[in-house]
DNA sequence: CGGGTGGTGTGACATTTGTCATTGGCAGCG
DNA sequence: CGCTGCCAATGACAAATGTCACACCACCCG
C-alpha cells in the first residue's frame, strides 16, 4: 500500500539548506533538548561536532517515503508533518512533531526504507545526524538509549491508539477527538472554549482522520449543532463541556 | 475510547503460574534469543538471575488495558495476541506475537498503564523481568538497547502501516493482505498455493482487519469467485499468483 | 438418539461514507 | 474592476459496510 506516489520521482533533489553555526551554539542548543538530558558533556560535544543544521521552507518535503535513510533528525525549531501518501493523492497524516521531537530514526534502526513522508508545516530548522554519529553515542550513553525507547513507546502507544479509533469510531467521533487533542496541543482559551490556533483547512482535518473533505465539513455541522464547536472564520473554537454557568 | 470493557473487573487474579527452572536452565533459554544476541555474559547472568519464568493457558489473559504496568514478557514458547477491546464486546486485534520478541516493555519505559490487552492463543512460556531489572540492564549493555530499539521501530512501522490501510482500503483488500501477512507468517506450501495453518475463524479475521464477521464472510466469498483463495473445511489456503502452469 | 453449541453462509435493510456537481464567499492580482 | 483560485457548504446519489435475522451443518455430549 501507499506505493506508487506519482509526486515522487519528479524533480528530487538534496533538500534542506545547510546552516552554518559554530560549535558553541550547537551544544546550547543541544542542551536544551529533553532528548538529551542527563548526557555527559563529552557525549553532547560529540554530537555537535557531529550534527548538521538545516532549514526546510514552508511545505518543503523533507523525506520521502521509501527512499533510503540514513540520518535523522531532530527539529529545534518548527513543525513537520508525517504523512502517508497513498494511490490518487489521497493522504494520511500520521502525526506533527514539533520541536525537542525526533524523526527518521526508524529507517536508522531498521536499515530499511523511510516509511513515511514527512513535510515542514512552517519555517523548521532541525539538526541532523548520521546513522553512525547516533548509533556510536548510544553505545556510549544509556541514558540516551533510554529516552529514545521511552520516545518510541510514546509513538507507538498513540499509533495503535489511532488505529483502534479509526476501526470503532464514526467520522464525528474521530473528528471529536481529533479537536480535543488539537486544543490540547495547542490551544488559546477563550470565554466559552478553546480557540484551535493552528490554522487549518477542512482537507488537512480530512488527512488526519482519515477521511474526505466532504465529510469533515458535515461532521463540523453536526458537531456544532450539538452546541460542541463554534466555527469562526479560520478557526474552530471548541466549547467547553458546560459552556455556562447559571448566573448567580 | 476502549476504555470501559465489561468483563475487566471480574475475577482478576493474578495470571500466570509461576514455573520453577534452574539458572542454568534461564540462561541457556536467555542466549537463544534474538532480542539477547551480543550481550555480555555477566549481563545474561544478572538476567537469568532476576527474571521468573512463567506459563499461561490457551485463552488467559496476561495483561489487561489500563492496569498499571511494572514488568515485562519475553515469549519463550507459544503466541500471544495484542488487543484492543472496545465498548459491545467489540476488539481490535494489534499484533500476534511468537517465541523471541517482547511484549509490556511500553509501559515500563513511559510509566503509563497497559495501553493493550494480551491473551495467550496457546500454551504460552514466557520470562518476566521487573522493570528495575531492565532498566538497570540497559544502563549496561548499549546492545541490548540497540535490540530493544530496533523491535519498537519495527512495531511502530508495521502500526503506521495498519493505520494506513485501514484508512484507505476496503474490507476485501485488507483481508487480502492480512491473508498474505499469515500465509508468509506461517503458511504451509501446497500444490497450487500455501495453507494458513493457524486455526482461525472468521470472527478472529474480522477483529485482526477491523471488520464484522459477515464482511468477513462475504469478502472470503468474493476473494474465492476471483481465485484468490480457496476454502478448505478449516483452513484457507491462498492461491498463488499463477494457479496452473500450460500443459507442455 | 436428541439437543445444545459454535462456526458458517446469506438475505434484507439501514446507516455511513465517498463521490460528483454546484454554489457562494473571499482574497489576491493584473 | 473583473478574473482566478482556494476554501467552504450542501444536495444528490451510489457504494461499502454494519446490523439483524435466520438457516444450515458439524460436532460434542448426555
Amino acid at each position: 500500500m501507499y506505493k506508487d506516489q506519482s509526486t515522487r520521482a519528479a524533480s528530487r533533489r538534496k533538500p534542506g539548506e545547510r546552516m552554518q553555526t559554530n560549535l558553541a551554539d550547537r551544544v546550547t542548543l543541544l542542551q536544551s533538548l529533553p532528548l538529551f538530558t542527563g548526557l555527559a558533556d563529552e557525549a553532547l560535544h560529540q554530537l555537535a561536532e557531529n550534527c548538521q543544521r538545516r532549514r526546510f521552507r514552508t511545505g518543503e518535503i523533507v523525506c520521502y517515503q521509501g527512499d533510503p535513510g540514513s540520518t535523522c533528525h531532530i527539529i529545534t525549531k518548527g513543525r513537520v508533518r508525517i504523512f502517508l501518501a497513498g494511490e490518487e493523492g489521497r493522504e494520511l497524516s500520521v502525526r506533527i512533531l514539533g520541536p525537542g521531537e525526533i524523526f527518521g530514526e526508524m529507517a536508522l534502526f531498521e536499515g530499511l526504507p523511510r516509511s513515511a513522508n514527512v513535510e515542514a508545516l512552517e519555517e523548521t530548522q532541525t539538526l541532523e545526524l548520521q546513522r553512525d554519529v547516533l548509533l556510536g553515542l548510544l553505545q556510549q550513553s544509556p541514558k540516551l538509549a533510554l529516552n529514545l525507547l521511552q520516545a518510541l513507546s510514546a509513538r507507538l502507544r498513540s499509533s495503535t491508539e489511532d488505529a483502534g479509533e479509526l476501526a470503532s469510531l464514526t467520522v464525528v467521533e474521530r473528528l471529536e477527538r481529533q479537536l480535543q487533542k488539537l486544543a490540547e496541543w495547542s490551544g488559546t482559551p477563550v470565554p466559552d472554549g478553546v480557540r484551535i490556533v493552528i490554522p487549518m483547512t477542512q482537507q488537512e482535518l480530512a488527512t488526519m482522520i482519515g477521511t474526505s473533505r466532504e465529510s469533515v465539513n458535515r461532521a463540523l455541522v453536526q458537531l456544532r449543532r450539538q452546541g460542541k464547536v463554534r466555527l469562526e472564520k479560520g478557526w474552530i473554537v471548541l466549547l467547553s463541556e458546560r459552556p455556562l454557568r447559571t448566573i448567580s
